[in-house]
DNA sequence: AGGTGACATGTAAGCTTTGACATGTCAATC
DNA sequence: GATTGACATGTCAAAGCTTACATGTCACCT
C-alpha cells in the first residue's frame, strides 16, 4: 500500500467529473490538484492503463481523436473509500523553500535578505493565485442540491492559509535579518 | 540544474558541522533536516561519492570501523552559496494530508469528521516533536561569537507556523463539517 | 566467551517521476 | 490550400527514491 497518491487523485478527480478522458484529467490536475499534487500526461495515461487492467476505472466510450472517456467503476469507488477512510497521514512534505529557508543563515544578513526579498515575491504570486481560484469557484452561486463544501475547497482554503503562513513568516524572518545589520 | 537539492542539503549539513563521515550526516538528516527534506543513507552514500568525484568535497581522513570523514572544498562552498542566491523556488509540495483534504467531501460529513480527527492527532504530535526540538535548541545560552539567528533556526520556525496553521484549519473544517451534520 | 546493539558503509531491485520524443486529428485563421 | 494551435494519446530513457539485503567493527554487559 505504498506509493497510491497518483491513483488516488485520479479517482478523485474522476469522481468528481462523473467521466472523463485522460487528457481532461491532465488538464484538471494543473488547474484543482496541483497545489496538493503534481503529474504530467506522462505519468498519468500509463497509470490509467493500468487502472483499467485492475478494474478500478472503464474505457465507457471512445470520442474524436482518440479520444477515450474514462470513468470510475465500483470497485475504484471502493479503494478511493478505503483509501480516504483508512490512511495514516505521513508528513514528507519535501520543500525547497524550507530547504532554502534551512541553510539561509549560511549567508551573510545582506545576501541571506535579498534571497527572503524573491522568495516573499514568490510566495505573494502564488498566494494571489490561489485567492483568484477561490474567487473563481465562488463567484458562482451555489448549485442547487450540492452540498455545502464544494469539492476541493477544503485543500484550497488549507493551501492559502499555508501560503499565508509563509508570507507572514517572511516577513517576520526579514524584520529579524534587518535588526541584525 | 534539476534535482539538486539532495547535495544541497548535504554540503549544508557539511558547513555546520566543518567535517562529519556520512553516518553522521544520516543521523544529522533525520534530527535536524527531517521536516525539510528526507534521504536515507542507501541515497546519501553515493551522493557524497559522486560528490568528491566532482570535487564538492573530500575524504579529509579515515576513522576507525571504516569511518570516512568528509569536509567541503571551496567548490562546494561556491556551489551552496550559488544554489542559495541563485535558486528560483518551485512549489512542489507534493503532499498527502493536503490530498486527503482535497478529497474529503467525497466522503459523508460523519466519516469526513473520523478522518479529520485523525488528522489532527498526527498534526498535534508533530508540532510537539518541533516544539520539543526548538526547545532543547534553546535551552542552552548562545555560544560565544555566534550570530543571533541558529542555523535551522528559520526553517524550524517555518515548520512550527505551517504545522499550527494545518491545526487550524483542521479545527475550522471540523466545526464546518459539524455545522451542516 | 558470547551476545547485543550502536557504529559504519555499501549494493541492488523495483518503483515513481521527469523531460524529451513521437504521432496524429480537428478547427480556425490567413 | 497551408499553417497554426489546441486536442489527444502514447513511449522511452534517465534520474530520483525506497526497501531490503549484505557485511563488518567495536564496546559493553553477562
Amino acid at each position: 500500500m505504498r506509493g497510491m497518491s497518483l491513483r488516488i487523485a485520479l479517482l478523485g478527480l474522476l469522481t468528481a467529473y462523473g467521466s472523463a478522458s485522460g487528457y481532461d484529467l491532465a488538464k484538471g490536475f494543473e488547474r484543482s490538484v496541483a497545489h496538493v499534487w503534481q503529474a504530467g500526461h506522462s505519468q498519468i495515461y500509463p497509470e490509467l492503463a493500468k487502472m483499467t487492467a485492475d478494474g478500478l476505472v472503464t474505457v465507457e466510450a471512445e470520442g474524436a481523436r482518440g479520444r477515450k472517456i474514462y470513468s470510475i467503476t465500483s470497485e475504484g469507488r471502493a479503494e478511493l473509500r478505503a483509501w480516504l477512510i483508512g490512511h495514516d497521514p505521513t508528513g514528507p512534505a519535501r520543500s525547497e523553500v524550507a530547504l532554502q529557508a534551512f541553510l539561509l543563515p549560511l549567508l551573510d544578513p545582506g545576501e541571506a535578505l535579498d534571497v527572503l526579498e524573491r522568495l516573499k515575491a514568490y510566495v505573494e504570486q502564488k498566494l494571489a493565485e490561489l485567492e483568484a481560484m477561490w474567487a473563481a469557484k465562488h463567484a458562482l452561486p451555489v448549485p442547487e442540491g450540492a452540498s455545502g463544501v464544494k469539492f476541493g475547497d477544503l485543500a484550497l482554503d488549507l493551501g492559502i492559509r499555508q501560503t499565508r503562513t509563509t508570507l507572514e513568516w517572511a516577513n517576520d524572518a526579514m524584520a529579524q535579518l534587518e535588526r541584525q545589520a
